[in-house]
DNA sequence: AGCTTTTTGGTACTTTAGTATGAATGGTTT
DNA sequence: AAACCATTCATACTAAAGTACCAAAAAGCT
Protein backbone atom coordinates (compact mmCIF):
# COMPACT_ATOMS: atom_id res chain seq x y z
CA UNK A 1 0.00 0.00 0.00
CA UNK A 2 2.76 2.28 0.56
CA UNK A 3 4.65 1.16 -2.33
CA UNK A 4 1.21 2.66 -4.44
CA UNK A 5 0.70 5.67 -2.50
CA UNK A 6 4.35 6.18 -3.43
CA UNK A 7 3.77 5.53 -6.98
CA UNK A 8 0.82 7.60 -7.47
CA UNK A 9 2.40 10.75 -6.16
CA UNK A 10 5.16 10.50 -8.40
CA UNK A 11 2.87 10.24 -11.33
CA UNK A 12 0.93 13.06 -10.01
CA UNK A 13 4.31 15.55 -9.92
CA UNK A 14 5.15 14.00 -13.26
CA UNK A 15 1.59 14.73 -14.79
CA UNK A 16 1.32 18.53 -13.41
CA UNK A 17 4.82 18.70 -15.08
CA UNK A 18 3.24 17.51 -18.43
CA UNK A 19 1.16 20.09 -17.76
CA UNK A 20 2.96 23.26 -17.59
CA UNK A 21 5.47 21.80 -20.13
CA UNK A 22 2.59 21.38 -22.75
CA UNK A 23 1.44 25.10 -21.44
CA UNK A 24 4.96 26.55 -22.21
CA UNK A 25 5.86 24.71 -25.75
CA UNK A 26 2.41 26.00 -26.91
CA UNK A 27 2.81 29.45 -25.32
CA UNK A 28 6.62 29.51 -26.70
CA UNK A 29 5.51 28.50 -29.91
CA UNK A 30 7.38 25.72 -30.90
CA UNK A 31 4.75 23.27 -30.74
CA UNK A 32 1.03 22.75 -32.21
CA UNK A 33 -2.11 22.86 -29.98
CA UNK A 34 -2.62 19.04 -31.94
CA UNK A 35 0.83 17.50 -30.08
CA UNK A 36 0.45 19.12 -27.08
CA UNK A 37 -3.45 17.49 -27.06
CA UNK A 38 -2.10 14.20 -28.22
CA UNK A 39 0.97 13.73 -25.81
CA UNK A 40 -1.87 14.31 -23.09
CA UNK A 41 -4.48 11.78 -24.29
CA UNK A 42 -1.61 9.38 -25.15
CA UNK A 43 -0.09 9.97 -21.29
CA UNK A 44 -3.67 9.49 -19.89
CA UNK A 45 -4.74 6.78 -21.59
CA UNK A 46 -1.63 4.91 -20.23
CA UNK A 47 -2.38 6.27 -16.83
CA UNK A 48 -6.10 4.61 -17.34
CA UNK A 49 -4.71 1.20 -18.61
CA UNK A 50 -2.18 1.06 -16.07
CA UNK A 51 -4.54 1.41 -12.86
CA UNK A 52 -7.04 -0.98 -14.00
CA UNK A 53 -4.54 -3.21 -14.79
CA UNK A 54 -2.87 -3.21 -11.28
CA UNK A 55 -6.34 -3.31 -9.53
CA UNK A 56 -7.51 -6.65 -11.66
CA UNK A 57 -4.54 -8.21 -10.66
CA UNK A 58 -4.96 -7.21 -7.03
CA UNK A 59 -8.61 -7.98 -7.20
CA UNK A 60 -8.47 -11.77 -8.12
CA UNK A 61 -5.50 -13.38 -8.79
CA UNK A 62 -6.58 -17.24 -9.72
CA UNK A 63 -3.09 -18.75 -9.56
CA UNK A 64 -2.18 -16.96 -6.54
CA UNK A 65 -0.59 -19.34 -4.11
CA UNK A 66 -0.14 -18.36 0.11
CA UNK A 67 2.38 -20.72 0.65
CA UNK A 68 2.44 -18.98 4.38
CA UNK A 69 -0.86 -20.13 5.03
CA UNK A 70 -0.14 -23.99 3.98
CA UNK A 71 2.63 -23.74 6.36
CA UNK A 72 0.73 -21.63 9.01
CA UNK A 73 -1.96 -24.56 9.34
CA UNK A 74 0.46 -26.83 9.85
CA UNK A 75 0.68 -29.04 6.44
CA UNK A 76 3.76 -31.03 5.32
CA UNK A 77 5.74 -30.85 1.91
CA UNK A 78 4.09 -34.24 0.82
CA UNK A 79 0.43 -33.33 2.43
CA UNK A 80 0.29 -30.54 0.00
CA UNK A 81 1.59 -32.58 -2.98
CA UNK A 82 -1.37 -34.91 -2.37
CA UNK A 83 -3.82 -32.13 -1.71
CA UNK A 84 -2.54 -30.67 -5.65
CA UNK A 85 -3.35 -33.93 -7.03
CA UNK A 86 -6.80 -34.44 -5.01
CA UNK A 87 -7.71 -31.45 -6.27
CA UNK A 88 -7.07 -32.64 -9.86
CA UNK A 89 -10.06 -34.85 -9.11
CA UNK A 90 -7.63 -37.85 -8.80
CA UNK A 91 -8.26 -41.35 -6.73
CA UNK A 92 -6.01 -42.16 -3.92
CA UNK A 93 -4.67 -45.12 -6.19
CA UNK A 94 -4.12 -42.50 -9.01
CA UNK A 95 -1.97 -40.32 -6.71
CA UNK A 96 -0.40 -43.17 -5.14
CA UNK A 97 1.05 -44.49 -8.59
CA UNK A 98 2.01 -40.72 -9.41
CA UNK A 99 4.16 -40.37 -6.60
CA UNK A 100 5.31 -43.74 -6.35
CA UNK A 101 3.82 -44.46 -3.07
CA UNK A 102 1.36 -46.72 -1.45
CA UNK A 103 -2.38 -45.68 -1.77
CA UNK A 104 -2.24 -46.76 2.21
CA UNK A 105 0.25 -43.82 2.33
CA UNK A 106 -1.86 -41.37 0.59
CA UNK A 107 -5.07 -42.31 2.68
CA UNK A 108 -2.67 -41.32 5.86
CA UNK A 109 -2.08 -38.20 4.17
CA UNK A 110 -5.45 -37.28 3.35
CA UNK A 111 -6.95 -38.21 6.40
CA UNK A 112 -4.41 -35.50 8.12
CA UNK A 113 -5.29 -33.43 5.06
CA UNK A 114 -9.07 -33.23 6.13
CA UNK A 115 -7.96 -32.41 9.86
CA UNK A 116 -5.73 -29.79 9.16
CA UNK A 117 -8.78 -28.10 6.72
CA UNK A 118 -11.34 -28.71 8.89
CA UNK A 119 -12.88 -30.91 6.61
CA UNK A 120 -15.23 -34.02 6.67
CA UNK A 121 -14.58 -34.97 2.86
CA UNK A 122 -11.86 -34.49 -0.01
CA UNK A 123 -14.23 -32.77 -1.92
CA UNK A 124 -14.78 -29.61 1.41
CA UNK A 125 -11.51 -29.68 1.74
CA UNK A 126 -10.77 -29.14 -1.99
CA UNK A 127 -13.23 -26.43 -1.33
CA UNK A 128 -11.83 -24.97 1.94
CA UNK A 129 -7.99 -25.24 0.03
CA UNK A 130 -9.32 -22.92 -3.02
CA UNK A 131 -11.13 -20.70 -0.74
CA UNK A 132 -7.74 -20.11 1.40
CA UNK A 133 -5.66 -19.84 -1.72
CA UNK A 134 -3.49 -22.44 -0.56
CA UNK A 135 -4.03 -24.08 -4.20
CA UNK A 136 -4.75 -22.53 -7.56
CA UNK A 137 -8.51 -22.35 -8.58
CA UNK B 1 -16.43 -9.33 -31.16
CA UNK B 2 -18.81 -7.16 -33.74
CA UNK B 3 -20.08 -5.44 -30.46
CA UNK B 4 -16.37 -4.84 -29.61
CA UNK B 5 -15.78 -3.20 -32.97
CA UNK B 6 -18.95 -1.31 -33.05
CA UNK B 7 -18.14 0.59 -29.92
CA UNK B 8 -14.48 1.12 -30.52
CA UNK B 9 -15.29 2.89 -33.97
CA UNK B 10 -17.72 5.11 -31.82
CA UNK B 11 -15.35 5.81 -29.77
CA UNK B 12 -12.59 7.00 -32.33
CA UNK B 13 -15.13 9.21 -34.28
CA UNK B 14 -16.06 10.96 -31.09
CA UNK B 15 -12.94 11.51 -29.90
CA UNK B 16 -11.83 13.19 -33.46
CA UNK B 17 -14.74 15.01 -32.76
CA UNK B 18 -13.85 16.28 -29.40
CA UNK B 19 -9.97 16.62 -31.08
CA UNK B 20 -11.56 19.43 -33.25
CA UNK B 21 -14.10 20.76 -31.17
CA UNK B 22 -10.93 21.39 -28.74
CA UNK B 23 -9.10 23.30 -31.26
CA UNK B 24 -12.07 25.34 -32.68
CA UNK B 25 -13.05 26.60 -28.70
CA UNK B 26 -9.26 27.58 -28.20
CA UNK B 27 -8.99 29.16 -31.29
CA UNK B 28 -11.86 31.11 -30.83
CA UNK B 29 -10.87 31.63 -27.98
CA UNK B 30 -13.74 31.38 -25.58
CA UNK B 31 -11.86 28.26 -23.73
CA UNK B 32 -8.55 28.51 -22.24
CA UNK B 33 -5.38 26.10 -23.01
CA UNK B 34 -5.90 24.24 -19.48
CA UNK B 35 -9.86 23.53 -19.86
CA UNK B 36 -8.84 21.83 -22.77
CA UNK B 37 -6.10 19.66 -21.79
CA UNK B 38 -8.22 19.19 -18.89
CA UNK B 39 -11.11 17.53 -20.42
CA UNK B 40 -9.12 15.34 -23.15
CA UNK B 41 -7.00 14.37 -20.19
CA UNK B 42 -10.22 12.96 -18.28
CA UNK B 43 -12.10 11.59 -21.60
CA UNK B 44 -8.74 9.79 -22.42
CA UNK B 45 -8.04 8.64 -18.79
CA UNK B 46 -11.74 7.20 -18.64
CA UNK B 47 -11.32 5.43 -22.11
CA UNK B 48 -7.96 4.13 -20.17
CA UNK B 49 -10.14 2.42 -17.92
CA UNK B 50 -13.08 1.33 -19.43
CA UNK B 51 -11.09 -0.87 -21.84
CA UNK B 52 -9.23 -1.88 -19.25
CA UNK B 53 -12.14 -3.16 -17.10
CA UNK B 54 -13.57 -4.58 -20.07
CA UNK B 55 -10.45 -6.59 -20.77
CA UNK B 56 -10.07 -7.90 -17.34
CA UNK B 57 -13.95 -9.01 -17.39
CA UNK B 58 -13.20 -11.22 -20.57
CA UNK B 59 -9.80 -12.58 -19.64
CA UNK B 60 -11.50 -14.49 -17.39
CA UNK B 61 -14.55 -14.04 -15.09
CA UNK B 62 -14.68 -16.65 -12.31
CA UNK B 63 -18.43 -16.20 -11.86
CA UNK B 64 -19.42 -16.55 -14.86
CA UNK B 65 -21.57 -19.79 -16.60
CA UNK B 66 -21.90 -21.06 -19.63
CA UNK B 67 -25.38 -22.38 -19.48
CA UNK B 68 -25.38 -23.57 -22.82
CA UNK B 69 -22.86 -25.88 -22.65
CA UNK B 70 -24.77 -27.12 -19.80
CA UNK B 71 -27.68 -27.49 -22.04
CA UNK B 72 -25.70 -29.57 -24.78
CA UNK B 73 -24.26 -31.95 -22.38
CA UNK B 74 -27.79 -32.87 -21.50
CA UNK B 75 -27.58 -32.37 -17.68
CA UNK B 76 -31.16 -31.84 -16.52
CA UNK B 77 -32.12 -28.76 -14.42
CA UNK B 78 -32.03 -30.75 -10.83
CA UNK B 79 -28.94 -32.60 -11.86
CA UNK B 80 -27.41 -29.26 -12.68
CA UNK B 81 -28.54 -28.42 -8.85
CA UNK B 82 -26.93 -31.24 -7.51
CA UNK B 83 -23.75 -30.78 -9.42
CA UNK B 84 -23.69 -27.28 -7.53
CA UNK B 85 -23.85 -28.70 -4.17
CA UNK B 86 -21.57 -31.51 -4.86
CA UNK B 87 -19.24 -28.46 -5.77
CA UNK B 88 -19.65 -26.90 -2.37
CA UNK B 89 -18.44 -30.38 -0.77
CA UNK B 90 -21.76 -31.70 0.32
CA UNK B 91 -22.36 -35.20 0.92
CA UNK B 92 -24.73 -37.17 -0.88
CA UNK B 93 -26.78 -37.33 2.02
CA UNK B 94 -26.63 -33.75 3.07
CA UNK B 95 -27.46 -32.63 -0.48
CA UNK B 96 -30.62 -34.95 0.04
CA UNK B 97 -31.71 -33.24 3.10
CA UNK B 98 -31.33 -29.55 1.83
CA UNK B 99 -33.04 -30.49 -1.74
CA UNK B 100 -35.89 -32.60 0.08
CA UNK B 101 -34.98 -35.59 -1.26
CA UNK B 102 -33.83 -39.17 -0.62
CA UNK B 103 -30.12 -39.81 -0.67
CA UNK B 104 -30.99 -42.58 -3.31
CA UNK B 105 -31.96 -40.35 -5.47
CA UNK B 106 -29.41 -38.33 -5.26
CA UNK B 107 -26.78 -41.18 -6.12
CA UNK B 108 -28.64 -41.49 -9.03
CA UNK B 109 -28.27 -38.06 -10.58
CA UNK B 110 -24.73 -38.09 -9.78
CA UNK B 111 -24.23 -41.39 -11.50
CA UNK B 112 -25.72 -39.65 -14.21
CA UNK B 113 -23.82 -36.72 -13.69
CA UNK B 114 -20.18 -38.43 -13.93
CA UNK B 115 -21.64 -40.08 -17.41
CA UNK B 116 -22.19 -37.10 -18.70
CA UNK B 117 -19.68 -34.87 -17.47
CA UNK B 118 -16.67 -38.58 -18.66
CA UNK B 119 -15.96 -38.36 -15.21
CA UNK B 120 -14.36 -41.50 -13.03
CA UNK B 121 -15.56 -39.58 -9.19
CA UNK B 122 -17.35 -36.70 -8.23
CA UNK B 123 -13.91 -34.81 -7.25
CA UNK B 124 -13.09 -35.81 -11.05
CA UNK B 125 -16.43 -34.15 -12.32
CA UNK B 126 -16.31 -30.88 -10.22
CA UNK B 127 -12.47 -29.98 -11.78
CA UNK B 128 -14.56 -30.88 -15.55
CA UNK B 129 -17.36 -28.62 -14.69
CA UNK B 130 -15.41 -25.40 -13.54
CA UNK B 131 -13.09 -25.88 -16.53
CA UNK B 132 -15.99 -25.98 -18.74
CA UNK B 133 -17.15 -22.97 -16.83
CA UNK B 134 -20.41 -25.00 -15.79
CA UNK B 135 -20.69 -23.62 -12.40
CA UNK B 136 -18.39 -21.29 -10.77
CA UNK B 137 -14.96 -21.18 -9.77
C1' DA C 1 -55.02 -39.05 -24.78
C1' DG C 2 -50.61 -41.00 -25.76
C1' DC C 3 -45.78 -40.58 -25.77
C1' DT C 4 -41.41 -38.98 -23.88
C1' DT C 5 -38.44 -37.13 -20.54
C1' DT C 6 -37.59 -35.98 -15.94
C1' DT C 7 -37.65 -36.88 -11.35
C1' DT C 8 -38.13 -39.80 -7.87
C1' DG C 9 -36.97 -43.96 -5.13
C1' DG C 10 -35.75 -48.68 -4.00
C1' DT C 11 -32.62 -53.00 -3.57
C1' DA C 12 -28.39 -55.20 -3.89
C1' DC C 13 -23.90 -54.97 -4.78
C1' DT C 14 -18.86 -53.32 -5.58
C1' DT C 15 -15.59 -49.89 -5.01
C1' DT C 16 -13.53 -46.03 -2.93
C1' DA C 17 -12.90 -43.11 1.00
C1' DG C 18 -11.88 -42.38 5.55
C1' DT C 19 -10.66 -43.77 10.67
C1' DA C 20 -7.92 -45.88 14.15
C1' DT C 21 -3.90 -47.78 15.50
C1' DG C 22 0.62 -49.24 15.38
C1' DA C 23 5.19 -49.31 13.66
C1' DA C 24 9.59 -48.66 11.01
C1' DT C 25 12.80 -45.35 8.77
C1' DG C 26 15.48 -41.18 8.00
C1' DG C 27 16.43 -36.44 8.96
C1' DT C 28 16.64 -32.52 12.19
C1' DT C 29 16.97 -30.37 16.47
C1' DT C 30 18.38 -30.01 21.30
C1' DA D 1 22.49 -39.72 22.12
C1' DA D 2 17.71 -38.62 22.76
C1' DA D 3 13.70 -36.42 21.19
C1' DC D 4 11.07 -34.97 17.51
C1' DC D 5 8.96 -34.80 13.08
C1' DA D 6 7.93 -36.26 8.41
C1' DT D 7 7.26 -40.03 5.66
C1' DT D 8 6.24 -44.48 4.81
C1' DC D 9 3.26 -48.67 5.16
C1' DA D 10 0.12 -52.21 7.08
C1' DT D 11 -4.21 -54.18 9.09
C1' DA D 12 -8.88 -53.96 10.21
C1' DC D 13 -12.68 -51.60 10.29
C1' DT D 14 -16.79 -48.23 9.17
C1' DA D 15 -18.77 -44.96 6.11
C1' DA D 16 -19.59 -43.04 1.87
C1' DA D 17 -19.63 -43.26 -3.03
C1' DG D 18 -20.83 -45.33 -7.11
C1' DT D 19 -23.09 -49.11 -10.33
C1' DA D 20 -26.81 -51.79 -12.17
C1' DC D 21 -31.35 -52.53 -12.65
C1' DC D 22 -35.93 -51.73 -11.99
C1' DA D 23 -40.14 -49.08 -11.41
C1' DA D 24 -43.52 -45.54 -10.71
C1' DA D 25 -45.18 -40.93 -10.48
C1' DA D 26 -44.89 -36.16 -12.50
C1' DA D 27 -44.26 -32.93 -16.07
C1' DG D 28 -43.93 -31.65 -20.91
C1' DC D 29 -44.99 -32.23 -25.63
C1' DT D 30 -47.72 -33.47 -29.97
Amino acid sequence: MKKTIFVFSALIISLLALFQLGKYSFISGNTSIEIVISIVAIVFLGIGLYINRRKAQSVREPNHVDFKKVKTLGISDREYEVLLEMAKGLSNKEIGKKLHISESTIKTHVSNLLVKLNAKRRTQAIQIAKELSLIPQ
